[in-house]
DNA sequence: CAAACAATTACGCTGCGTCAATGTTT
DNA sequence: GAAACATTGACGCAGCGTAATTGTTT
């Protein structure tokens, strides 16, 4: 009795969580059509279809197309669902993967920035987590974490403040430094940042970490104008 | 020197993994310029415009419009920055969660496909994983576990095989059903397969299990024309 | 001078949203 | 007979892909 029951248009796509015209559109694709239509024209739809809905609704969110769709949905056999399935299985891995990979990097970066907005543009001493060289830097720029999984750094001078070479941090090659720093955040690109930087490497000098060479990453790179936001800092003494 | 180096639009584009004219149309769009034009009319890039395009890139793998994209970009003040990052990762979190979900339950479907796909047919003794009693059945149909997380049972007459009543299989609720079972896994509406039931209850008389009802639940549902997985059950005698 | 690039202009595609005009049910 | 539904048909929109045409560089 009530398992027979024919759903309308409106009710239907209500139940499916769509708009009476995806299912139309949908209908057009060739991809779905309704149980039966009635005298008057009037599209009926049975509450067992609302499955097929949801696994075309599950395809499209995971970014296949109608066509794919209805490719993977043709085949009403074991063999095509477990197929089905299994695609399925493989896609969701993937995107896992992916979004945690991102999360990782995201998290990473977002405390960076946190640090760096408590101590804008005054040194402090942190720990200097390990930063590491690798065979290959991609370009010689300096690109946050956030998408390419590493950053570079640039070596300079500690005083005329020179670029005298690169490293990268990375997760992956030996590890280069590590330990104690004095740091320094602050904005913009690093030649109209000399001021700030004598003033890191003043302090420097009275606490006793390593002058030579003063170590700098571009936390973000510029998010509009030429603002960039930078970390320099100093190593501690190596007795 | 080289840190300066302009990219011309195939050079950048390839560097960024997306082509000239997806450049061309977020320059249209007001969401992103090339750092100087040449006096041919050239569009010169930086290296270090490359993470503003990344951004645009995840944000719109998440799905936002670049219209949003523009909005969420606009201010390079650390606030700004900071409110971006919060909300990627919230929209990372609520995406990652979403997927495990599915992941949980394709990987469920799939466990229980296969295992049709083993025994089709022909009944045999597996262990029924409990079953729950929900207050408010979303419908009387029986859907699949893929996408609503629960799946409708139904109780019939172990004779007549008429309907008796309806049961939930879901993650609350009183158990209601538990133990060793003996199962049938076949295709096709419930009316067509009464063969295939009076011989489960003929093995179910002889092997001593309980055949005054016998529970039936839909793996899949209508996959194409009138085909679905239903699977068909005797619990065990209580003594 | 040909090949390979650049630019602008413009139309095409997917997956629907959103009218508009018309008929049907309540 | 008005409100609320259904139908088909049409155009609109984002976010690009894909020519076509013309100019530039190598």
């Amino acid at each position: 009795m009530d398992e027979n029951k024919r759903y309308n248009v409106k009710e239907f796509a209500g139940l499916c969580g769509v708009t009476p015209r995806t299912l139309k559109y949908y209908e057009e694709m060739g991809i779905f059509a309704p149980a039966s239509v009635s005298n008057n024209g009037y599209r009926l739809y049975d509450i067992r279809q609302l499955d097929e809905i949801s696994a075309i609704r599950l395809f499209r969110e995971h970014g296949l197309s109608l066509k794919e769709i209805r490719e993977m949905l043709s085949g009403d056999d074991l063999e095509s669902v477990l197929k089905r399935l299994k695609k399925q299985q493989e896609i969701l891995d993937g995107k896992l993967e992916e979004l945690k990979r991102q999360q990782y990097y995201v998290a990473h970066t977002l405390q960076l920035v946190q640090t760096a907005a408590e101590h804008m543009d005054i040194p402090f001493v942190e720990e200097c987590t390990p930063r590491r060289v690798h065979s290959e830097p991609h370009h010689t720029g300096m690109v946050n974490y956030l998408l390419q999984g590493y950053g570079n750094g640039a070596i300079l001078d500690g005083k005329t403040f020179a670029l005298k070479g690169t490293y990268q941090v990375d997760s992956k090659g030996e590890i280069l430094l590590s330990g104690k720093c004095l740091t320094l955040y602050c904005m913009g690109i690093p030649s109209q940042s000399d001021e700030k930087l004598y003033g890191l490497m003043k302090q420097a000098r009275e606490q006793g970490f390593e002058t030579e060479t003063v170590y700098c990453e571009e936390i973000l790179e510029r998010t509009g104008g030429d603002q960039g936001l930078f970390r320099y800092f100093c190593m501690e003494r190596q007795s």
